[in-house]
DNA sequence: CTGTTATTTCGATTATACTAGAAATATTTA
DNA sequence: TAAATATTTCTAGTATAATCGAAATAACAG
């Protein structure tokens, strides 16, 4: 994964409004939910929402399906992993010494 | 973790420039690496980097250590750890059964 | 076709972020 | 004190993003 991808990723997690949207797909598991229902549920105007799907769409978290007048939208696990996973490429050997102190120190506070 | 404030660190974390630092701050571990060093390997511009820096410590991911005339920079790693598990917080039941199909197709073929 | 529901486009407002040069402020060393 | 090095503040131009109402389009059902 190149960094400016992970980067454009991260940034279109990085708003309330999508990553609100994001929760609700990723509970909603691979089957998916109509827009309409994420609108409802989410209380998100129609416009506003289509405008971040779109967002989402355009990094590759969001695979859509027409299905009669309703489209459904579902989070693409993989992708998510890999952005999740490109954040701590590289640490993990310091990750867990790290945790250690970490943890010592948070006590302590 | 609230989904302000993990929306607010991705949203950090979602700058290409700011991301760059992050990656090097991750390989230099727990030790750090003083402003001045990341600004000479990454030319960035010094008032640019501070802003970033700025940014990243704003949301938690970075601390720093006065030392002598260097501002020593290490990551958070267990905030980046949160953040990177919030991403996928309540998708592993999707996420193991996707790949279980995954396997299976794998050892069927 | 006509009406109904679902979703998108348009357009405009408002706010916030990125960038970096120049000057200012530490902090140390001679 | 003066000079050297490290970092920050100030400032400002430019760009991009978030928001949402109203109107337009698409897809279907009768």
């Amino acid at each position: 994964m190149k960094l400016e991808d992970a980067a454009e990723t991260l940034a279109q997690l990085g708003n309330p409004t999508r990553l609100e949207v994001v929760r609700y797909l990723v509970k909603a598991g691979p089957s998916g939910v109509p827009v309409g229902s994420i609108q409802k549920q989410l209380k998100i105007p129609a416009s506003t929402l289509t405008h971040h799907l779109k967002h989402l769409k355009g990094v590759g978290l969001l695979m859509q399906k027409r299905e009669k007048t309703n489209l459904w939208c579902s989070i693409n696990f993989d992708r998510l992993h890999e952005v999740s996973d490109y954040l701590l490429e590289e640490c993990c050997s310091f990750s867990l010494r790290e945790s250690d102190n970490a943890k010592t120190e948070r006590d302590a506070a």
